[in-house]
DNA sequence: CAGGCGTGGTG
DNA sequence: TCACCAAGCCT
């Protein structure tokens, strides 16, 4: 008997993965020895649902500004609010801030090393502490984002794309695709992301350009399209949506509070703009001050 | 668990 | 042009 007893499943993705990672890897400032535990953190946060070329300058900025959990932690959550620019759902920004008072007040000031004591900071889920986990620590954890799931979907799966929602199943293969020592989960972790970021991509496969083509189940299959209803596209323009972000924008360049008037003057209709505003309030991300006055969150 | 939550680039 | 997309989280 020569197989030995702990085998990965797929043990022949991970070294073609992993050595392209080497050769085509970005090089991003949060993946600099120097960016630290914190700016790992800080990097996660914006690229929720943000592409790398926009939250570039707003990380370099902000990773200046509050070189450290405690920087941060002593300032207004506004101030947050105000640094996170256009980067969108700023309740990001919020949270962000909220996981720096509880690292500071629960952990010394330093971005905690367990899994679940990531998880119970604010902002982050699932993903979030297993890629700074992963990524600032070194640690073995399946590192499940979108890239990721639409890699193993085609490579492993032979579908194009995965799920909407993310399951139990993909779960479960990302477990069983994970590579026994730490140090080399991590680097598949960041390998197989940055394959779906850069070849393996939602509009344009580039079967040319990737490293396990070869062994890839959707390829194989002859790439067969994509079988049901199309996602539900997220609908923007009229919504309260639009109407939140004109008015933070008229908050975030404010130096001063702002009135009812002036926040009135960005959206027509009565109804929604209330509505609008009222969630912003509802979120903390708008503080209402007597007089009918409106600034960004003090406390 | 489906839906709400920003913004700007792109095919 | 405009629908779709980009390293999710929370309720």
């Amino acid at each position: 008997m020569t197989a030995p007893t702990k085998t990965p499943t797929h043990p022949d993705l991970h070294e073609p993965v992993i050595d392209w990672f080497a050769e085509h890897a970005r090089d991003l400032p949060w993946r600099r020895p120097e960016a630290g535990p914190w700016g790992v953190m800080v990097s996660e946060f914006m690229l929720q649902q943000t592409p790398v070329s926009r939250v570039l300058p707003v990380y370099e900025q902000w990773l200046a500004r509050w070189p450290r959990p405690a920087d941060l932690a002593k300032e207004a959550p506004g101030e947050a609010v105000r640094a996170w620019g256009r980067l969108g759902y700023p309740r990001r920004a919020l949270r962000l801030h909220g996981a720096a008072v509880a690292i500071t007040e629960r952990h010394g000031g330093d971005v905690p090393t367990g899994h679940a004591q990531l998880l119970a900071l604010p902002g982050i889920g699932e993903y979030t502490a297993a890629a700074v986990a992963s990524f600032a620590y070194g640690q073995r954890h399946a590192v499940l984002d979108t890239n990721v799931r639409r890699v193993f979907a085609r490579a492993v799966g032979g579908v194009q794309y995965p799920p909407n929602a993310t399951t139990a199943a993909e779960r479960k293969m990302a477990r069983a695709l994970l590579p026994e020592e730490d140090e080399t989960a991590a680097k598949w972790a960041a390998a197989s992301m940055e394959l779906g970021a850069l070849v393996c991509t939602a509009k344009n496969e580039n079967c040319h350009r990737c490293p396990i083509a070869a062994m890839c189940a959707w390829r194989l299959a002859g790439k067969p399209p994509h079988e049901g209803p199309a996602r539900r596209g997220q609908t923007y323009a009229g919504t309260d949506r639009q109407v939140r972000g004109k008015l933070l924008a008229v908050l975030r360049e404010a130096v001063a509070p702002v009135p009812q008037a002036v926040l009135d003057r960005v959206w027509d209709e009565p109804v929604q703009r209330a509505r609008a505003l009222d969630g912003l309030v509802d979120d903390g991300l708008v503080e209402p001050l007597p007089g009918g006055l409106y600034r960004l969150p003090a406390s």
